[in-house]
DNA sequence: TGCATATATTCTAATATTTGAATATATGAA
DNA sequence: TTCATATATTCAAATATTAGAATATATGCA
């Protein structure tokens, strides 16, 4: 599961807002699906849903306690995107060196003619 | 460009295998359209579709230099995205002390009866 | 036993993503 | 100018994702 096609998965089933939320407050502490209710303005069924993909990309994983299903986060590669995505970026990298954004220049790799 | 829905659609733009090699690359250095189909076994209209996807997310920008379009990483975020994705991850996060892992347990959150 | 609570599953319609095919554009060189 | 190279765009078909509706299951309690 190290594999980057592995990795670019995970990338695409963290990618929803619902998913995003659900591991957020995982990160922070086990959750049951009715604490999820709270936070998450979706329907039943629908949290439902995405723990199911979200157990079924082995991100997360449960424990019963009497008819609470209680979750928590799984992945260490998930803790490490909240983490990124959690952070805030001001601006962009540096350009190139060798010339101005979106205008002419000079290409610095080697180029068949 | 901060707030956390933002982040996610970067994330989904991230998330495909041909996007996520340009980006690699890209995080590398400066290159042109030619130099990736070197390394893509995609069609190069399907390159070009693929650049334009993350030209209008706004992670990469371009220079002209004759009939190259030199393309570059613009977005601090997907650096370390990148960053991220290309460590390793050995095991899983440790369970919540409380209880094994899917299986029965107390949960730790209060609940309402 | 029967009921209410907590949660999951299945099906389907709407929508979005992806790719290939065809074609267009722009630039440098002959 | 004309041509070849480098790259982009448009369209359509195939496929995947998403959310809602309806329903199912499991457990604790009366």
């Amino acid at each position: 599961m190290n594999d980057l096609i592995s990795k670019i998965e995970v990338l695409k089933t963290v990618s929803h807002p619902v998913r995003v939320t659900i591991l957020q407050e995982l990160s922070k502490g086990v959750k049951c699906v009715s604490d999820m209710q709270e936070f998450l303005d979706v329907s039943q069924p629908n949290i439902s849903q995405h723990l199911s993909a979200l157990r079924h990309a082995n991100l997360i994983d449960y424990f019963i306690d009497g008819r609470l299903r209680c979750y928590f986060l799984k992945s260490r590669l998930v803790a490490e995107l909240l983490e990124v995505i959690e952070k805030d970026y001001q601006g962009d990298l540096p350009g190139p060196e060798c010339c101005p954004v979106t205008k002419k220049g000079t290409y610095s790799g080697k180029h068949k003619k």
